[in-house]
DNA sequence: TTATCATATCAGCACTTGATGATATAATGA
DNA sequence: TCATTATATCATCAAGTGCTGATATGATAA
């Protein structure tokens, strides 16, 4: 059926833009545009903790963002395609146009005095 | 701060994010790619109740994803910015190749015989 | 001026989502 | 073999999100 495929591709399109909207999913994903890191250095260079991070990467890397590979006792994980990081990229030239807007909208709260590692 | 101008640059990036991360939005959104329209056309496109539209219209505006136009009686509603069919295109490209590691993932439902206009 | 149409807003509800802390599992090192 | 480290999984909870249907508001048409 036509529409169920419409649909079906909506809702692909909907879940990969979930893997992206989350601060947590998202500083991940930052840390791993630099290279390819561990739990551990994910850890660090986020400062969320280890479960939370674990669970977010299971989630990353079942939606095909991310991918992992076993060293030993440390699991790498990377950026599954290059194509995540021109995605960020055109994301930061729309927000760079935008950026007073989304700020304004308050659909979605921003803390103001948000920090990280509470 | 410098720690907290990069949280607020994650938040941003998660809204924006979180404005394409529902399959009603994203149905909007891909109306919107072919011309503008107003709330009724959006209604015929796309099969959502007229108040679930204007809902979500009002959160796209206010995250500058699309702007509205008064024309006498009709708001009419278009994209803000092109680079947000660029953006949608390029999520194309990717889901082309991660698909099925998106369709696999479980962690957000995606039904199995999901339909529209119910 | 009133009626009609287009759109926005509201309250309430049900479901989804993200974090925590404890704990299980697996791989190395001693 | 046992201890340690790295990571995954689980149950629970609180907060966030999206929809509905009723209704309010504003612009035109009669």
């Amino acid at each position: 059926m036509l529409m169920s495929s419409e649909k079906l591709e909506l809702e692909l399109k909907a879940k990969l833009f979930r893997g992206f909207s989350d601060t947590s999913r998202l500083s991940i994903l930052e840390a791993l545009r630099v290279q390819p890191l561990n739990v551990g250095e994910i850890v660090q260079a986020t400062g969320l903790s280890q479960s939370n991070i674990s669970n977010h990467l299971g989630c990353l890397r079942d939606c095909g963002l991310v991918m992992s590979e076993q060293q030993g006792r440390y699991t790498y994980y990377r950026l599954a395609d290059d194509r995540i990081d021109s995605l960020l990229r055109l994301v930061e030239e729309v927000l760079s146009d935008v950026a007073k807007g989304v700020y304004q909208c308050t659909r979605y709260e921003v803390p103001e005095g948000a920090n990280n590692d509470e």
